[in-house]
Order: C-alpha cells, then structure tokens, then sequence
RNA sequence: GUGGGCGUAGCUCAGCUUGGUAGAGCGCCGGAUUGUGGUUCCGGUGGUCGAGGGUUCGAAUCCCUCCGCCCACCCCA
C-alpha cells in the first residue's frame, strides 16, 4: 500500500517519458542549432515561458471541449488551493505574455519562438509521448497575409535545412467566427443523411463535431467524405480574399503545397489559414507541425487589446525520428597516453592546452595497450604518447588512428595539427 | 479509455509445443604482446528467466492474477 515501505522495486522513468542519450542528443541538438539559425535570419527572438500555468490559461486558450483540456492535461491542486497545469502546448501561454507585458505596445510585427518540453497524458505510441518536444514560433500583431505566407516559408526552409525530405504541406483556412458556424451548420445537416452509412466513429461524430469527419480515415467513407460540402465554398469575403493573398504568395515564393479543405485542427482558437506538414515513415502519428492563425485567442484570454497572430509548432521527437540516422557521436579529437607519475603530470597539462585551443580530449591512465585499446573504442582520431623518452626530448609520438602513421613532434606543432576548423 | 503483440545476460535473441533447476552471438574484463589499437586465438564476468500465486516430486516451460514495454484506435506535435 505505502510504496516506500514495498521491497526495492527498480525505479524507471515514468510511463510515455524518455531519456534523450548519446548519440542521439547531438541530432537533438543539430536540429535546434539549425531552427535557431532560420529563426535568427527571420528576425525571430527567442521566449522562455513557465512550463507550469494556471489551469485556466488552457481551459480558456485552448478550448474547454478539446481533447486536450477534457482529458489530456496534467492538473493538481497547489499547496493554496489553486489549480495548476503543465503546459500541453506553449501558444497560450506566449500569448498571455504578449499581454502580461504589453508586447503590442513594442514596433512592427512581435516575432518570437521558443523551444523545450510539453506534457499530456495520451497513451503513448510510435511517435508521441507524454512529455515531448515542440519547436515554434509566433508573428504577432498583424492580420496580413503577408505574414502568414512568410511565417510557412520559414518552417519549409527549416524542416529542409535540418534534413526533412519528402514531406508534404498541407494548408487550409477554416474561416472566422462569422462563416465557420455557418459551415459547421450545413454539414451537420447534411451528415443527417449520409452519416448512417459510414463508420461508426463518423456516426458519433456527426453529432458531436461534424468537423471531425472530414478527418476520417477509413477507406469506405472516403467516397462520401469527397461528396461533402467543402469550407472553401462557405468562407466569407474577408475569409476568400485572406485565403487567396496566401496561395499568391507562397506560389510567388515556389513553394508546393496542396490544399486540404478536409484537413482538420484539434485546437479551438484556430482561424482563418491552417497548415500541417506530414511525413512517411513515421507510424501513424505521420504529423511534423501544425499551425494557423489565432486572431481571437487575445480576446478570449481576457485582453483588452487585440493580439492577431499567426505560429506554428514542430514536433521535435518526429523531427528528429525522421532525419536521425545511425552515426556515432561526434568523435574525440585526441586521447593521450601517459606512461608513468611524471608523464601523468605532464599528460594533464597538454590536456588542459590543447582543450582551451578548442580540441576534445581523454587522458587515458595505466598500461599503454590499454589505452590504445580505448582509443580505438571510443574512436578517437588520434593518440598522443607520453613517455620517458619523449619526455627527455620535448617530442611527443602523435598516432593517426585512422591511417596508422604516427610521428615524433612538439606539442606546439601537435596543437597546430589537431586545431578545429575555424567557422 | 479500448484493442493487439511482446517481456530470458548490458544488447539482439534461442530454449517453452513434448516440465528435469539456463544457452549463443555481440559487449565488457583479462591474457597471448616489456611502450602501440583495429584482425585472430584463449580465458573470465554476467540472469531471483517482468512480479506474485497455483498445479507438480520437480516450472523459463502448464494455469491464474498483476505490472511493464511496444504498436494501433481515439486525438494530436
């Protein structure tokens, strides 16, 4: 019953969390120097929100009815009674600091991403868990298209410039609170006749969120899913005209997407211009990013001021599942071999030289064979010899492991040899 | 929340049908080599067979319960 008196069970990490380990944190960790690169070109200047909110900032910002909220949030009372949530996604919360420090009151449009952990209890499967990762950015205080059609060039240029080939770009708009109702309406009525003939998921969600239908994926109903009413024939004149600046541009910019009037977002504040970038080969969660424009999530959140905005958010776990491939971590520079109490104290000091000259290196201990042995294992470039000879002559055995040849130098020319490349 | 698959050494797995108290390969450690790795050869380390209970003289193996992981549904990143 108490878990702290039951004999020693094995504590492992919780269910649907992970660790990251070596080698693949340094595929992690391309991928974020990459994004940081394109954000940095794009003008985009990095926030760091609280991982812990209150609850209300989701119910509010997300949706009350979402999947998200209704079942998939971690929420506890804190010591004072309040309710506390770890974020399930990070727009509400940049949002709500956008407000918090009056950011509208800041130049231009607010360019901002971010980066790091967000929570929600699913069940876990290929490609998701209940932590993971997310990178995003959000362009806020403009409702232009311009924005939004540059904001999808920039995650196409980064998703190609971490690696991600042969994805697909999906874009939709889903209208504005005065045509999407009027939509939603006329599908509902028309699922009254057909809905009896598709699956049965379909038939529940016909009552309950007609929208999820178009989303079906089952084979059948694909025929009278095609036969629907289609929200690009609902949407307003505001809406159309929106919809059609964003197509010219990305056509000027010669980016290919496919428009997607079925495709679906889960989240409530969406509107206007919706995309998804999906990708083969990555289970049945095939889903890289999401975004879309939230021109009332501001107003929702309580704000006085209007925040329009449009962002986005990569699943970094499928991102780096679908360009990680299998190669060792980046190898050691050096691993000097010192044979003896003097050569040890010798061996420490080149150690700490050659390291502040921007060189990676292991000071191995015990019998030279060993070390060598090592060397090979952890797949050093090259071995470094410290011996009574070498120390009597100022000359040190330099060894290329890959090549086999070895030579007899100074330390100063073995820096020289060793130097990364200047970037 | 609902299905399906799988849990035996650090890793990948065999053994289970037809019960007789645990194996291989790789890894790791050491040796053949006093100051030279990768190949080879030799030796060694390593498992309450996911957990608990039952049947049995005897259970990794048969039965029950539970737990964990994976995949899928739902939904999303």
């Amino acid at each position: 019953m108490l878990a702290w008196n039951l004999p020693n069970t094995l504590i492992k990490a919780v269910k649907g969390t992970r660790d990251l380990l070596p080698p693949s944190t340094e595929a992690w960790n391309r991928v974020e120097a990459v994004a940081r690169s394109v954000f940095r070109v794009y003008n985009y200047h990095e926030i760091r929100t609280p991982i812990l909110e209150e609850t209300q900032l989701f119910a509010r910002g997300v949706g009350a009815d979402t999947d998200i909220v209704t079942k998939e949030m971690y929420t506890f009372e804190d010591r004072d009674g309040s309710s506390l949530t770890l974020r399930p996604e990070n727009t509400a919360s940049v949002i709500r600091s956008y407000i918090e420090h009056r950011m509208d009151q800041l130049p231009g449009v607010k360019k901002l991403y971010y980066m790091g952990p967000m929570f929600r209890r699913e069940r876990p499967q290929k490609g998701r868990y209940r932590q993971f990762y997310q990178i995003g950015a959000e362009a806020i205080g403009s409702e232009s298209p311009l924005v939004d059609a540059e904001v999808i060039e920039m995650v196409v240029e980064l998703l190609s410039l971490a690696g991600l080939k042969g994805f697909k770009l999906l874009i939709n708009s889903v209208g504005d609170k005065h045509c999407r109702p009027r939509y939603v309406e006329t599908l509902r009525e028309r699922l009254k006749s057909v809905a009896p003939g598709m699956c049965g998921d379909c038939q529940r969600r016909a009552e309950s969120n007609p929208l999820r239908v178009l989303d079906c994926k089952v084979a059948a109903d694909q025929p009278v899913i095609e036969a629907l009413p289609s929200i690009l024939d609902y949407l307003c004149a505001e809406c159309g005209e929106h919809f059609a600046a964003v197509r010219r541009r990305l056509d000027d910019a010669g980016i290919e997407y496919e428009v997607t009037p079925r495709m679906v977002r889960g989240l409530d504040y969406y509107m206007r211009t919706t995309f998804e970038v999906v990708h083969g080969a990555l289970g049945s969660q095939n889903s890289v990013l999401g975004g879309g424009r939230y021109d009332g999530l501001a107003e929702s959140l309580g704000s006085k001021v209007p925040a329009p905005g449009i962002g986005f958010s990569i699943g970094e776990d499928r991102l780096v599942m679908s360009v990680e491939s299998e190669q060792a971590a980046s190898a050691l520079d050096l691993l000097i071999a010192p044979l003896g109490e003097a050569a040890q104290k010798c061996g420490a000091a080149m150690a700490r030289d050659f390291r502040r000259a921007g060189i990676s290196v292991e000071l191995a201990e015990g019998k030279l064979k060993r070390a060598m042995e090592l060397a090979n294992k952890v797949g050093a470039r090259f071995a470094l010899i410290v011996g009574d000879d070498e120390l009597a002559a100022g000359r040190y055995a330099l060894k290329n492991l890959t090549t086999g040849e070895q030579e007899s130098l100074t330390a100063g020319e073995i820096a020289a040899r060793l130097a990364p490349p200047r970037n």
